[in-house]
DNA sequence: TTGTACGCGTTATCAT
DNA sequence: ATGATAACGCGTACAA
């Protein structure tokens, strides 16, 4: 018997009244409570959640799937846990560490109910197959993924970089390196194509030769900076995909005896703690708020409101500090 | 209707036979399993795992606990994890960022069995409270907690201060500093025992006035080391708790114009990638094979089979570079 | 305010 | 090899 059954059996009352007392439905006697109450304590008693789940239909639960947890995915997770649990939502990590096989098994999770949500941090199977599984829950994608078939809460950061240009140029600097991030994701795409139509529109030369691609971490942008270097011509300034890239460019800049932001301008991405600390001129990336949307994304087909993607009001901030 | 009952009235067979394909037990016909697989498939059915856990009271999914995931912590996840998937668990990452309260979430799930085990990695709760939820279901941690009321796979860490300390006097490093991670701790205990009885038995002198307290960062280390060069007495040689503290100490000596291992030797602690990287002397320490071993244990106690806790045969490895 | 009766989706124990 | 039937632990219309 059941620890359930042994409360209905101890206190007299039927199931639907003992049941009534754990959700703490208005619609029971003082008395009943108290009594109830009572002899949950006494048995150490806690809902079996599966039972639950399973009744309900619903786990109050969302998955997070991501393959590593960085200081940047951990401002958006943190911030999207905060408010699930506002909610009254647990979250769990499903972290594949890049492999595609254990980031299914989030998917599945989906599928087999073990979860109501499923939140995109980073992924790495193909967005393709991923929809379908849309079919089974709701999904929200932190980053843009393919052909938008996974809703995101992404932000064009073409509107960032613009403010990083508009920022460089106005203070007399024009020949300006990129430095982007993966080649062929939309946010590069993005990026340059905001950067080529912002120079056309003054009249300045567009420098499709400084274009360095894959530049991630801090070790990579030292690399990109020395290859700058070899190249004959130097930039002004160098304009990065990330605040980790920036740091690595001014580090070895500053290594090689050049002057930031005498000789050399640089301006990350992001805004993240460590640029504070360095007092990188920076773009403020409202990563929490877009945090915050993606929950209520989740929330809001859960709750079976009617949704379009919400307008996101959330705006890119330059953040000028030492570097330019 | 539910899909399976949706199969079993498709393809005319028994609620157990369906159930027996869907577990791929021998004891089916191939013509009842090629019939309710093809119905399976057209129906795109997928067992609901809560349903499935309600019924077996298993969840074949462990939970870890942790506060933050930095680089040591995850070599210990990531070769649990995969030792777990080796034997057809799950894992999800309960991620508390410090907060006791989320964390119990961690522990509340393994009592309403959402999880049929836990494994602590970081832990911010009160050891002594968290005991009683043993009773729920088997928790094994890796650090020693408390007065080992939980389980743990962790190893004496005397043993490998030990061969640092060994490695250093057998250089003739004599004017050891140690500096340590957090003061009331048992790894801390240990190892400032093991220092003390260790100069004793060499009938060396002890230098109490140079222990130091809290230093976990590289910055924390570089404070450390400024704080050293203000004391007077300078050391030969600083033996850090962990690699990054000595990682710090080593470039704020570099950064001093000291010379390293010239006029000081530096030994770090747990052999991370980084100290390989920067050639830091530094003690190996078998993450990976007590992660494996925290798996068993849990394991073990799942099957019901009996055990103590297991004996430990891992051992510790001075790994000498450049810094001593 | 309380109780009855059924459903949630699956496994497991018997028989046959 | 297959099939009834009973758990598993709980929520919830609906009725009283």
């Amino acid at each position: 018997m059941s620890k359930f059954d042994e409360i209905i059996k101890r206190s007299g009352y039927s199931r639907a009244t003992v049941s009534r007392v754990i959700n703490r439905s208005p619609h029971v006697s003082d008395e009943a409570r108290r009594i109830i109450t009572e002899i949950m304590n006494e048995l150490d008693y806690i809902p079996n959640r599966n039972a639950v789940s399973l009744s309900t239909g619903q786990t109050k639960q969302i998955g997070i799937v991501t393959a590593m947890i960085d200081e940047l995915s951990l401002t958006f997770i943190n911030q999207f846990m905060d408010t699930a649990m506002d909610y009254g939502f647990q979250t769990i990590v499903y972290m594949s560490r890049g492999d595609q096989q254990t980031e299914m098994q989030a998917f599945e999770d989906l599928r087999s109910k073990r979860v109501d949500g499923l939140l995109i941090v980073t992924c790495v199977n193909d967005p393709h197959e991923l929809k379908s599984y849309m079919h089974y829950g709701p999904i929200i994608s932190w980053q843009r993924m393919g052909n938008d078939d996974i809703p995101s809460v992404a932000m064009d950061q073409a509107q960032g970089y613009r403010l990083a240009l508009e920022h460089l140029v106005s203070k007399g600097y024009i020949r300006i390196a990129n430095v982007f991030g993966r080649s062929g994701s939309l946010n590069t795409h993005s990026r340059r194509e905001a950067y080529e139509k912002f120079m056309n529109s003054r009249g300045l030369p567009v420098w499709r030769e400084a274009y360095q691609y894959s530049v991630f971490s801090s070790s990579d942008g030292e690399a990109a900076f020395r290859h700058m270097m070899e190249q004959g011509e130097r930039p002004q300034a160098v304009l990065c995909s990330n605040d980790y890239a920036a740091i690595g460019i001014m580090s070895e800049a500053r290594r090689q005896g050049i002057r930031v932001p005498e000789q050399l301008a640089i301006v990350g991405f992001d805004d993240t703690e460590l640029s504070r600390v360095l007092e990188l001129t920076t773009i403020h990336n409202p990563i929490a708020e877009q945090a915050k949307q993606a929950f209520y994304h989740l929330w809001r087909v859960l709750g079976k409101e009617r949704l379009e993607l919400m307008p996101t009001a959330l705006d890119y901030r330059l953040i000028e500090r030492k570097t330019t």
